[in-house]
DNA sequence: ATGTTATCGATACTCTTATATCGATAAATA
DNA sequence: TATTTATCGATATAAGAGTATCGATAACAT
């Protein structure tokens, strides 16, 4: 019954926050107070207690929360225990650059492998990656039941690449594309949007100059 | 007095979405509908119109918002009537593919020059704009009165190079490490969190995988 | 042993954000 | 001209997220 009451948005966000300090202190303590999580992070403690509340783990007073327990059930909510397969579509500039980061692993994400267009790099491995034809999409991710899309494509086709993607059996499309996708429900998008991020740095700039 | 009560930020991170629309509108109409905006963003009609609101403009009954004043309105609060300026710190897999990126332009921001320590890459030009040597940043910096630092390098180096930057004078970082910056308060800081954003996605898939 | 301190959980409260309702306005249509 | 329809603004309500308070617990120092 615990479980029906899902953990808001904004706690998830913070979750990977947490984790990052667990991980740090784990091999050196075995408990943890809200109050050493919320100094490093500048959030209030009782935020952090409440986050933590709401994955469902109870802390013991005056002691504070198990580290390990905690790092555990992080990871199980957000699936982080299994690696997740994913394959990228568009392997240019920003494709590339995702292609070659090593942080994701620490994510549970796993790129298996990339697609495009483009016939100089079809054939190509980037970062060790095989880069494969996009008309072959289908067969390969389907196949193998990638769940996770990561869509760097030009925004003129990116609307007809994820159509594709879900097509070829997709459940979650990672978007780093400006463009709004229309898509069925029963499909996830997280967009990554760096005009709404670049938006509040400027007007956070603009209200200091006044 | 209008403006002291700022925008909210949830508000700030839709203008961007509503200029794409206005933008791609304005040739073809000079009325637009909060009904028109928020069937395209998947919105409610009167989230919009609060937004636009908030923001100080009025629209007019049974008629709609006048398509110009609104891209005025929005391009004023956000500082993309004038271009702003902006160094880039730390050359690799994604300060290459953001170096790269065109779209900045839309949002009135110009990547001027960028920074590195690896003499390798010193001297170089990547997609056009310069690299210089971190040693000189505060020269450059100060002398251009350039107000925004884009941080790309390791993890390790986050803290370190954001401190030269400030110490040159920037007041703005938009901060692409998931490091957690410690600066005064007087500095800004707009972190981009792809952990956050993969947070959230991996849990909705969590939730729908049951 | 006793008191002090750090910590948690539960509950209540506040503030922000999102949504709903309704009357007024003007364009389009009959 | 009268009626219907789409739209806005103002105000009210609901939902969500963050913050504060307080009693209980256990470690630690005196
Ligand atoms: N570069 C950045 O820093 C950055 C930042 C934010 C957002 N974005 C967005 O990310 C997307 C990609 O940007 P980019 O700079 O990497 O662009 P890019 O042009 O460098 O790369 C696009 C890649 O997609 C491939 N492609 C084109 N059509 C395709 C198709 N139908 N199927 C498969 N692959 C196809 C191209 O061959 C190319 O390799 C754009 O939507 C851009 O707005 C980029
Ligand atoms: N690559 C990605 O897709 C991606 C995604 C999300 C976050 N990030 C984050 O962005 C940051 C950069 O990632 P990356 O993959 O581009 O790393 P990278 O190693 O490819 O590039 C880092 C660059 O910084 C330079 N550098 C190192 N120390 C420096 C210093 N003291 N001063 C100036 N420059 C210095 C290096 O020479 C190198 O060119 C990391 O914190 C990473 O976690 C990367």
């Amino acid at each position: 019954m615990k479980e029906l009451t899902s953990v808001s948005v904004p706690t998830v966000r913070r979750l990977p926050l947490y984790m990052a300090i667990l991980k740090e202190i784990e091999p050196t303590t075995q408990y943890v107070s809200s109050t050493l999580i919320s100094d490093r992070l500048n959030l209030e403690q009782i935020q952090v207690r409440k986050d933590l509340a709401g994955i469902g783990v109870t802390g013991q007073p005056a002691v504070g929360f198990n580290v390990r327990e905690l790092i555990e059930a992080i990871e199980q909510l957000l699936g982080w225990d299994n690696m997740r397969d994913a394959i990228l579509v568009g392997t240019g500039n920003l494709g590339q650059a995702l292609l070659g980061y090593d942080g994701f692993a620490r994510y549970g994400l796993n790129i298996i492998a990339a697609f495009d267009s483009n016939p100089e790099i079809i054939g190509m491995k980037i970062h060790g990656k095989p880069v494969f034809d996009i008309e072959v999409l289908s067969s390969l991710t389907e196949r193998m039941h990638i769940q996770i899309g990561i869509l760097a494509v030009p925004s003129k086709v990116a609307q007809q690449v994820a159509d594709a993607l879900i097509e070829a059996g997709i459940h979650a499309i990672w978007n780093f594309t400006p463009v709004k996708l229309n898509v069925n429900n029963n499909i996830i998008v997280e967009q990554v949007d760096l005009a709404a991020s670049l938006a509040v740095l400027s007007s956070k700039l603009k209200a200091v100059n006044k």
